[in-house]
Order: structure tokens, then sequence, then C-alpha cells
DNA sequence: TGTACATCAGTGAACGCGCGTTCACTGATGTAC
DNA sequence: TGTACATCAGTGAACGCGCGTTCACTGATGTAC
């Protein structure tokens, strides 16, 4: 039989999850360094105090926030650096994937563009550690692509970074597009595959 | 004879100048969406009730940083499109007039890196818009490059936006190896160049 | 199953504090003659 | 050059307000027997 938690515990998690949502929310109009305990509070609906019970600090909080949008991140990545076929289906795919990322998690996207170099510090080291996590990552399944051979790790590494730098390049991109019209997002990941396409040009002439 | 300030305009310059200089102090620890009036009058020496003689809100101010910041940025792009030499030659020297220029405008950089996505829309979209000026210039220069013949006038553009993200990447990995060791920031240089040949590279390769 | 006690998530009052904004003011600078 | 008046950058008191944090509390849930 699968463990069930307390009703207690139950409790505790959903209010604490509960304070997680409502500051993302917040946190579309203001940055983290100017977001108040009181305002995530009076959101959910309970005592000023209450937040104290989960999170010491909203700088806490924030970090909380970085491993929950991150976090749901890793799968796609996984996604992306699994994928089959040729370089530009891979692209495309890549492309298609961001974007529905961003349609669905528009929030958490947010958050990561804006507070990766805000003005919060542990939240920034948050976020700098999950995409070195990332990037590595990517490494490793450059690595194990025959285009890799003759390359030196360090370069693997940049090429890596890169990916990933354009990745949140490109879901920022489809942010600030969300909510315009369908045009301009085709325009948008019409932007982004090349983007994408001249890398891996660049990418399969390194050697030369 | 040139024009000379009255006395009474003089004094009211410097004394906006010392504001802005003092937010852009207080940024390095903040975001612009959590900057108080009081905390930068307070810096400066002078009463609440004078910061409204120059600005209308800590967002007015913000757009104000960003002109600052961008316009001092300007010179600095034309002279990297207007370099001439090989490629290589050109990307080392424009890492290296990038790296110079954080070393001489760390706040400023961070200033940008931290709002173009930041809490703030106005000041955002302020910082879009000046950006969105340098990748043109970009364009126009890429367009007079031999190089550049048989591209579309959009593939063109999207590679002047890229160099235009790249150069804003670099400019942010040198600001946080600022107060790291000597051999940290070369390594960030070689990084920083690597990612401009293989951008580079791909550019060469793009109508194949 | 029932009872007695322990735990602890959430409460609500209270605190001192700094905030943004208003207003009438002052006195040095500017201007007209 | 001197005088009389206008301008306006910066002042300082006052305001109402929301903030983060403390504290002793309550009452539902958990646990031991």
């Amino acid at each position: 039989m699968s463990h069930t938690l307390g009703i207690r515990q139950a409790q505790k998690q959903k209010t604490r999850q509960a304070l997680l949502d409502a500051a993302l929310g917040l946190l579309e109009e203001q940055s983290l360094s100017s977001l108040g305990l009181r305002e995530v509070t009076r959101e959910v609906g309970v005592a000023p105090t209450a937040f104290y019970r989960h999170f010491r600090s909203t700088a806490d909080l924030g970090v909380a926030l970085v491993e929950e949008a991150l976090g749901s991140l890793h799968p796609m990545i996984r996604t992306i650096v699994a994928s089959a076929g040729d370089s530009d289906q891979r692209i495309e795919r890549a492309v298609e994937l961001i974007a529905r990322h961003v349609e669905t998690h528009p929030a958490h996207v947010r958050f990561i563009a804006r507070e990766r170099h805000g003005g919060v510090q542990s939240v920034r080291e948050a976020i700098q550690g999950q995409l070195a996590q990332f990037a590595e990552e990517v490494k490793v399944a450059l690595t194990k692509d025959p285009v890799s051979e003759g390359w030196t790790d360090d370069d693997l590494l940049m090429l890596a970074n890169l990916y990933v730098d354009q990745m949140l390049m490109t879901a920022s991109l489809f942010l600030d597009a969300l909510e315009a019209a369908p045009e301009e997002r085709q325009r948008v990941a019409q932007v982004a595959t090349s983007r994408m396409r001249l890398i891996s040009i660049g990418r399969d002439h390194w050697l030369e």
C-alpha cells in the first residue's frame, strides 16, 4: 500500500503550494526583490504569520520557485536532446517543445528569465546552478553524438551552454509573443529556428 | 562663445546626475521595482521631496538610466562593427572591447542585464527599443559586407540580433567574473570568443 | 475502541518603522528696466 | 550699475499606510497505552 500523508501534512503542503502559486502570480508584474510576504499571504487568504511556517523569507520562497520552475524543465531538456531525426527536424521539434512549454508554464518562464539576473543573490545562484546542470546534461548528450568526434571537452561545454542560453532566449521571445497575433508567434518560431540552424551549421564546420 | 548653463541649471543637472549615480549604486544589490525614492535621496543627501523636481517616479528614473547606460554602449557597437581585419581578429577585438566596457561601466551593464527582463514595464520597453536600434545598426553593417550577398533581409536581422544578444551574454559573463581571479576572466574571454567564432562559422556556411 | 496528552499549522493583536506624497515655505538666481 | 520683481530647486513638517516580525494562543490532528 502506498504511503499516505497525514491530514496535517497534506494540508500543510496545500498551503505551501498556494503560497508558491500566489507568489508566482504576483511576480508577473514585479521582481522578487520587491515581493512582500503580506502580499502573498493576503492573496492566499491566510494570516501573515502563517508564512513563517513554510519559508524563512521571500528569498527562500524564491529558491523553492526555482526548483519548481526548472524541475519542470528537466524532462523537456531530456526529450529534446534524446530526439531522433536529422538536424533540421530536431531543431523544429525543439522550438515546438519550447513554444508549448511557454504556453503551459508562462509564469515559470517569466520568473526564470527575470530572476536569472535579478536582485536576489540566493535565487540567482540557484538558477545558475540548475542551468549549469542542464548544460552538463546537454554536453553528455553531445559527447555521445558521432559528430562530436575530435571536439575538446571545453568546446563541447561551450556549445552546450550556447544551446541552453539559446533555449532560454527562445522561451523569452515566445513569452513576449504570448498575447500577440498567431502570425507574430509564427515569426518568432521562425527566427528561433534560424538561430538554432545557424548554430548547428557552425557546429558542423567547427573542426575545419 | 560657447553656451554656458546658468548657475541654477548647472546645479540642477548636478543634483539630477547625483540621483542617477546613487540609484545605480543601490541597484547593484536590488531590482528597480524595489528601489525607493527615499533611499536614493538619502544617499545623495537631499530632501525626499527634491526627487520630484527631477523624476516623476523611480520607474521614470530607470528609463533615464537606460538612456545613460545604452547611450554609452552605442559608440562601442560602432567601433566593433566598423572594425577591420579577418573574422578571428575582429572577434578577439570585440571580446576585448566588451571586457573593457564591463570593467569601466560594471553598474551600467548589471543594470541592463537585470532590468531587460525586470519587473518595470516602461524600463523593459526602453531597453528593448535601444537593443532593437543596435540590431538595426549591426544589420546595416552586415548588409554592406560582401559575405552577406544572397542573404534575405530577415536572415540578416536574425543574425544581427544574435550578435547583439551574444554581446550582452558576454558582458554578463564578464560581470560575474569581475571579482574573480585573472585566469577565470581569461577563461570567460576564451568561451566568449569560441561562441562568437562558432556563430561566424555558421554565418560563413549559411547559404550552402 | 476510548482516553489522555503532545504536536504544530494557522491565528490575531501589537510593535516600531520607513514608505510615497501633499503642501506652504525659503532664499539664491534670473530678468526687465 | 542698481533696483524691484519673478522664478524655481530644494526644504521640512505632516499625513496615512502597509510593511516584517514577535508573541502567546487555539484547536484539529497525531500518538501512546
